[in-house]
DNA sequence: TCATACAGAATTGTATACAGCAATATATGC
DNA sequence: GCATATATTGCTGTATACAATTCTGTATGA
């Protein structure tokens, strides 16, 4: 009747949390005995379980010496975040040729319904699930499973330096607080969906990310001492 | 001293090698027992082979039931060539804007090299390969390994289909027979690149994609037919 | 003819055992 | 004291066993 979900994808589905969250450490090696009496179950499901995490780049795996935890790198983070100014691009481009306007007014309800928390929000966190929601249903528009799947893959892999990131951004809103009047970054990019622009659209989304982008290197740095900082 | 490589490091390249090839017929239920007596190994080593196999796309996984071959539909290969319009065109950004000259020449190189190949070349096989060996030569232009492990991906899951694409186009290059003296797709994004004219480049990138992403439901069709023909 | 129920066979899901390798600690020579 | 060799410990890699589930074929009834 309900889902009859198996050890290895209970295992699996806390793994990935895990190590989202980076709560195994960079480059750290993986005891899978411990992990396994941790977790509740037997080494075989564990490792059938971290099998999957490495095909989808959340740890390594080297012959003889077992998993590790990705490092936390600022190159790779770099690099997932051109890989999603590709995805989401590309989303865009087939939502603007594909999408029903009603599919494009759903999203923008959802965006006035959320857009007001922006500014109110407490956690970090929340915000930051309001904002990859908004961007995967956007993905979802292009109909293209793929790269829906690829943009959950990549949002995944770098949640933790975004995390960090937008508490930069919000450190500094604090000071700068100009941001007010101007039109959220959303907006413009799906008000140029809805008047199917493409060129406007795709310019507003690359510009979006990318200024992302350029905070990584900085964002990278003070992830890498928050996880090796007690939490006070 | 060479590699140490472990039962599963090669039960998995078997695997991926055979679901490329779609050595398991689409949407076929894949059993475990009889997989691992004819390939050497226990059910261990090979289930862990086989979950890496469906976090890549090339497998899928439902409880209970095992392990099956992704199935083979036109939406899934157009919506993978999407994929790779995105991933590629980007990669051309990224090379444009970093790819020493040097190294756009060594590309050259191995373009002039194989480029006479294409008219000759008996194999379709070979020829898929020197094609896929070009773009991901150009794709390590953008320094960016996430691109790479991407296309990767995305190209042997949609090899098969290449494959048969390819034969489809040359069977009507024998009647047609008139591409003789234009440049080549591959040389015309190769200039481009090399003038460090992203426009260009992209959109000769895209336009290349974009013709074989059209024939790709007809190729589908094909692809499936030829699956359950006996090859005489 | 079709649907349903059931029994037996086949297959998957997980635990456990153990061999072999890697890492660490200890001992030895200089 | 330091480097190198050696023993010990611990962990990984794989096979195997068995329980639980699914599948298959057959029989039964409408």
């Amino acid at each position: 009747m309900s889902k009859a979900s198996s050890s290895v994808d209970r295992v699996y589905d806390r793994l990935r949390q895990m190590a989202a969250n980076f709560e195994f450490k960079p480059d750290e090696r993986i005891n899978e005995s411990a992990l396994s009496t941790k977790l509740g179950a037997s080494r075989t499901p564990l490792r059938e379980a971290l099998n999957r995490l490495v095909a989808e780049g959340f740890l390594t795996f080297q012959n003889g010496r077992g998993f590790f935890c990705r490092s936390l790198s600022p190159k790779r983070i770099v690099d997932l975040y051109e890989a999603r100014q590709a995805i989401e691009c590309e989303a865009l481009r087939r939502a603007i040729a594909r999408a029903s306007d009603e599919e494009i007014r759903a999203v923008l309800d959802y965006l006035n319904e959320t857009e007001p928390h922006y500014k109110t929000c407490e956690s970090t966190m929340e915000l930051l699930e309001m904002d990859e929601d908004f961007h995967i249903k956007l993905a979802l528009l292009s109909g293209n499973s793929e790269l829906v799947s690829m943009l959950r893959n990549i949002n995944d892999r770098i949640r933790y330096v975004r995390l960090v990131d937008l508490k930069m951004i919000l450190a500094k809103k604090q000071i700068a607080k100009n941001e007010g009047a101007k039109l959220s970054a959303h907006r413009i990019v799906l008000n140029a969906l809805a008047a199917r622009d493409e060129d406007a659209a795709v310019l507003a989304m690359r510009n979006h990310i990318e200024r992302r982008r350029e905070e990584a290197t900085e964002a990278v740095r003070i992830a890498y001492s928050q996880l090796y900082v007690p939490a006070e």
